[in-house]
DNA sequence: TACAAGAGTGAACAGTGTTCACTTTCTGAA
DNA sequence: TTCAGAAAGTGAACACTGTTCACTCTTGTA
């Protein structure tokens, strides 16, 4: 069992601690470049000079160790999405810059991104009734990155510019929704935000500028008269 | 080489049509409930009492025959979607509908459509300059489903019930996006609807119904006094 | 110096998609 | 009816994959 304290790692310690920062570092460049697929125990053996089962003295499986490059990733994300959310400008455009963050995070590492959100479980495997409570989630990097946008949501609504009849949480959840939507569809369709019937040429920086704008919107009090500012049906 | 014509099918026609369906419904069974992985050719052979290498005389590979199998469910998705936009209610309802709708069904499926949107490729293959065009775009099923949101837009802003300077195109890329996105998450994080800190009950469908008012909301016109629409950076 | 814990290895297992030479079955023309 | 050729179907093999396990070798400690 080693020492938690890193004041005394003895030489043991430490060679095994850069044995495993170099297998890490090898899975990340592949990873980023050629994702899972590319990614094979064999391959990665050969390029750090190790046989394949030396591996398995420092991950327990192929998944343990992607796990530990996309957790690295959200890391980043949530850093980066925090940062933009207390930068020092107007409330709107830091909303705005809150969801391109994002968005624009997430692109630059689609096979991170991607992977994390590419299993499903077909069938409740078993006995784990709660795979996904709110304390567990709002503790994970995810959660933390998304308590940014729910305290954003609340801000707006006591600056008075948000609607204050939406539930801070839901509407959090929904421009999360919307914000992976963009940076999943601008992963796996490379051309995505130049879909236009008239190539004019549009940047997907612009595109995602745009998306952002439109989710804000939709959180703005709606114009008086409207009603409760939920959409009921109205005629037309 | 076999005739197009259904009319003049030879016994040897229908035999060969009738072990590709029952290849494919079997395919279906299991993918439906598993997904890829789990869909293995040597797996499906024994199901259909064939050996593996049958299969391959109906199916060039397995992606291909995954691909039939997500080109007959957007078929699905695509008419679901067209049948809501054009059902007789008002406008609004109709527009929330039409995103509801998208969600709804491509969560009945989960594994059909998050496989149809999980291959990213790296760097672009080799000379295909162009992989997504436009007119190869609204041509697809995804693109015409595409193309109901875009008549959805339009439809809206000739009813001055939309925000008349946005662009129908990109705000329906953007619809998409959002619609996208609360797809995926409901997928893969089978909890997502009922993730609040208080366990109020709260189901998927009433969650997309909020969604989808969400993003209407964010396409209609802005209150006056604020501008040309744009969300410019007010002072708050 | 002896011994035990850990690091590292090569061969093997059970899978996978796919190919190919091969046999069997069927079909259309002489 | 016969017979060539096409099509359908097969089993063994190839080249992979993640993972395990008995094994050797190195290292730190008593």
């Amino acid at each position: 069992m080693q020492t938690d304290n890193a004041s005394e790692a003895t030489p043991a310690d430490r060679r095994r601690l850069r044995v495993r920062e170099s297998i890490i570092s090898a899975a990340e460049r592949v990873f980023a470049r050629e994702g899972e697929n590319g990614l094979s125990i064999r391959r990665l053996a050969d390029e750090i000079d190790y046989s394949p089962s030396a591996i398995y003295k420092y991950f327990g499986s192929k998944d343990e160790l992607i796990d530990e490059l996309k957790e690295a990733f959200f890391e980043r994300l949530l850093q980066k999405v925090d940062r933009s959310s207390s930068a020092d400008r107007p409330f709107l455009q830091r909303a705005k810059a809150c969801v391109a963050t994002y968005v624009e995070t997430a692109v630059t590492r689609p096979f991170h991104y991607a992977a994390a959100f590419s299993s499903i479980q077909s069938t409740v495997p078993e006995g784990c009734a709660a795979p996904l409570s709110w304390d567990g989630f709002v503790a994970s990097q995810k959660g933390q990155a998304f308590g940014v946008l729910i305290s954003m949501v609340t801000e707006g609504q006591e600056l008075e510019v948000f609607d204050p009849s939406l539930d801070p949480v839901m509407a959090a959840k929904s421009i999360w929704a919307a914000s992976h939507g963009l940076a999943q569809l601008l992963i796996h369709m490379p051309q995505f935000h130049q879909l236009v019937p008239n190539q004019q040429p549009m940047t997907a920086t612009d595109f995602i500028e745009f998306h952002a704008d439109l989710q804000i919107r939709g959180l703005l009090k709606p114009a008086a008269g409207t009603g409760s500012g939920r959409l009921s049906g109205q005629n037309p």
